[in-house]
DNA sequence: CATCATGCAACATGTAAAGTTACATGAAAC
DNA sequence: GTTTCATGTAACTTTACATGTTGCATGATG
């Protein structure tokens, strides 16, 4: 099965977004994520959504954090995508009319609905600004990348 | 994302095979899952290279349960499927040779790693037996079904 | 040897993420 | 005001993978 990416590429943009100030074009940011332009758009519209960032249009505009950071939670952006499914397994009827069925989807539901409740604590546990904290831990003496230096 | 449905699907079938003796063909499990005879044979076809079923040709062929229903678990029945991945999220790329990606990544697989092995856990605490067990109480009175006379 | 069943390869389909193209909208620079 | 830059969005293509389908080889039973 073919793995969402978009948690990860949206904590990605928005980690380089916190380490300079300065709105990012997308342009700028799908370079650095080595994609396209409305890709970028389509991820971060969730989040000016729930204005997490701002965006404007125009020369010098581009994409802006606007939430702080040690509030915003892993799970926090995870809901702006729009919550999508973090199983791959699923079952294959939803109207079970057989009692074998029903057996099985008892047992799987059980075991996957623990899975999904523990990833999204755990999702919720760490905010982007932890994120950030670590960040700075392993860029340790070295200079604070430039996004414009980001190798693909 | 488009969910795995195959271990729903397999067990489905195995718990059918429980319910009455006998081999039975790939057609009439097909049916009883609405579904292709290749699919069962796809599907199967891990379960015989562990020896949870054997599979023999010819009249009166067919497929029969080959294992102690107490001992294996549906964990093992996901393993012998290929182990299909659980979570429907993953990363980018694979080599981050940028910081901010080996963060994020950090971060994710933390909280996705500790899901997935809750859920196998779960997975390997429930055996064949315990599901059968758990059909028969939702049988009560009533006659065991047969499988010719499953309802899509 | 005819029939039934699996084994397997090859191809078709459905779905969702990811990538692309095209054009409209609005803001700043000149 | 018009050119330039940037986002907003719809529509389309591509890709990956589970699922579905067809065809034929293999082997077992009658």
């Amino acid at each position: 099965m073919k793995r969402d990416s978009r948690l990860s590429g949206v904590l990605h943009v928005l980690l380089h977004m916190a380490q300079q100030p300065g709105p990012f074009t997308s342009e700028t940011l799908a370079k650095a994520m080595d994609t396209n332009p409305v890709v970028i758009r389509r991820i971060m519209a969730g989040l000016r959504e729930l204005d997490y960032v701002r965006s404007e249009k125009g020369h010098g505009g581009g994409w802006t954090l606007a939430c702080d950071l040690s509030k915003v939670t892993l799970r926090d952006v995870y809901a702006a995508l729009g919550s999508p499914s973090l199983l791959a397994m699923g079952h294959r009827t939803e109207s079970p009319g057989c009692l074998v069925e029903q057996a099985v989807n008892a047992a799987l539901d059980q075991a996957f609905h623990d899975a999904e409740a523990l990833l999204l604590r755990r999702l919720g546990e760490v905010t982007l600004a932890m994120l950030g904290e670590d960040l700075r831990k392993r860029l340790g003496s070295r200079k604070i990348q430039d996004i414009s230096a980001h190798r693909a």
